[in-house]
DNA sequence: GCAGACCTTCGTGCAC
DNA sequence: GTGCACGAGGGTCTGC
């Protein structure tokens, strides 16, 4: 709802620019961003407060009412941000776009540069390892398509995007196949949704009929694509599934920001390649978990039905049982080798943590020894596959020739990048290093000067670097010492010395 | 105009 | 090991 002039009177700058933003996402909580705090306000914060269990208080608003406020620390956001999104709720990230020290004195810019929906996730703590996190579109046909769909799915973290089109009745066989977290649809047609569906288990999001319109949708595509038609995926014939799977690429790009370039390609997904089977089933047949313990894991979500990749499956399948070398070492190799799918799109999107690259290089590094296994076996259906595989080693020697072997959890922690890699890099390490070995060293020669044996050098946050003297040496302080701190039984000094080189060290470690 | 207080949660340092 | 105090970084308000 648009705020009007009499309605932004009054309030602070911040909260004019804070509802200015909240206008856009008026279906989200808004997390705003505020130096290392993420607040929200309003009735958002009513509801965080609720949700995660933390204080509702509030927050001045110039000669408006104050406002409801509820807010935690950012480095907190991967407990929270979960328990917001399991909860239904799609969540705006607004972040600070310029440094507080850049504003002159205005309030800083922000913008919104995530939405997070149960469909769309990059974030590890709401995805599932094993399974495919999937965003679904469904266009309802009219006219002479009034009993037809088009339908379309999208995993954000692999790029992953299929369409296809359908009967009306088969909407319940879709959604079971596919099993989507969330699916959009034209907010003119939900309730065609829910007429057509027992239950629904994924969150439904409505969007205006304008992202349903067949030339947006298409438009949509042509320019993500880069192509002047969709006939080279196959799917140029599906006037009702292109508009859903436009619906769908827009809705994962507005929530993105547009940073989506690992959707490279879309597929023709025909229903008729699997067999549906519903929750129950899956559950009796234990194909996902078992019944007993909910561990063990299944492959068989979707059975094929076509007779020949049932017996291309099949004779892979046999080359494993008839050859269990083969089987041993190539589930060994493949045991080792993490979700390389969802890392390239963290990657893509420029989410990857250092661990998540050192991640993808293990895989590839590993890769030539399963090319080499499948290459090796004696059918068709495994060395086809070899054949369509890449080592990609050129990945592999520049993620091997920048970073260490063993990262830091946050690129802000430092020490991500291989000694030798960058010589502007090695100069400030060896500047940060050297006067690390200054101080170290200056702990001997200071308790020698000052013949107190149990004088000590230390460093913490608050303080920086310091010189602590117990009481029982008090009367040996030198006179260049500058008192800091005191404790229960000692007193923290510096030196101008020391406070010079800990800038040195200081500065070096910043720019690193 | 300037300094200090305030406001969410959480990690850290310190005292005991 | 436990409990307390503080600061993180924004923006705003209050008091001098």
């Amino acid at each position: 709802m648009a705020q009007s002039s009499t309605q932004q009177r009054g309030r602070t700058p911040l909260m004019r620019q804070y509802y200015k933003i909240k206008e856009r996402h008026p279906k989200a909580i808004l997390l705003f961003r505020m130096g290392d705090f993420y607040e929200s306000f309003d009735d958002d914060a009513k509801t965080v407060s609720r949700l995660l269990g933390i204080t509702l208080t509030e927050r001045n608003n110039g000669d408006a009412d104050d406002v409801p406020m509820a807010g935690f620390p950012h480095h907190a956001i991967d407990s929270h941000l979960p328990k917001l999104i399991r909860s239904g709720l799609r969540v705006a990230i607004c972040e600070q776009t310029e440094d507080a020290d850049e504003s002159s004195g205005k309030v800083v810019n922000r913008d919104v540069v995530e939405v997070v929906t149960p469909g769309v996730s990059f974030h590890d703590q709401l995805l599932n390892p094993k399974q495919s996190n999937f965003l679904a579109a469904i266009h309802f046909g009219t006219g002479r398509d009034k009993d037809r769909i088009g339908f379309s799915f999208i995993d954000a973290t692999t790029g992953e995007f299929s369409v296809t089109e359908a009967g009306i009745d088969q909407i319940q066989d879709l959604i079971q196949t596919v099993a989507p977290s969330e699916v959009i649809v034209d907010k003119r047609r939900t309730d065609r949704l829910q007429q057509h569906l027992r239950e629904i288990p994924f969150t439904v999001t409505e969007q205006e009929d304008w992202v349903f319109k067949y030339d947006f949708a298409y438009q949509t595509l042509l320019e993500h694509f880069e192509t002047h038609s969709l006939k080279g995926f196959g799917v140029d014939d599906m006037d009702l599934g292109v508009v859903a799977a436009g619906a769908a690429l827009y809705y994962l790009g507005e929530t993105q920001k547009g940073k989506v370039p690992h959707v490279r390609k879309i597929k023709r997904y025909s229903k008729d390649e699997h067999i549906a089977l519903d929750p129950e089933t899956k559950r009796n047949l234990e194909l996902v978990q078992s019944i007993q313990d909910d561990g063990h894991e299944g492959t068989l979500v979707r059975p094929l039905r076509e007779v020949d990749r049932i017996q291309h499956r099949l004779d892979a399948v046999e080359a494993f049982v008839d050859d269990r070398e083969l089987r041993t070492n190539l589930r060994e190799e493949l045991g080792r080798m993490g979700d390389l799918e969802r890392l390239a799109g963290k990657v893509a999107t420029g989410r990857a943590s250092p661990g998540d690259l050192i991640d993808i290089k293990h895989p590839l590094h590993r890769l030539p020894e399963v090319l080499t296994l499948l290459g090796d076996a004696d059918t068709d259906a495994l060395s086809i596959i070899e054949e369509k595989l890449s080592a990609c080693p050129d990945i592999v020697d520049q993620i091997q020739s920048a970073l260490v072997d063993d990262p830091p959890a946050k690129i802000s922690e430092g020490g991500l990048i291989r000694d030798g890699y960058s010589e502007e890099l090695d100069e400030l390490r060896t500047i940060a290093q050297e006067g690390k070995d200054w101080v170290a060293n200056l702990e001997t020669e200071e308790s020698e000067r000052t013949n107190i044996p149990s004088l000590k050098v230390g460093f913490n946050k608050v303080f920086g670097y310091y010189i602590e003297v117990t009481d029982t040496h008090a009367e040996k302080v030198p006179d260049d010492y500058i008192r800091k701190q005191t404790l229960v039984d000692s007193e923290r000094y510096v030196t101008p010395e020391l406070k010079e080189m800990e800038e040195k060290i200081l500065t070096a470690e910043e720019k690193i």
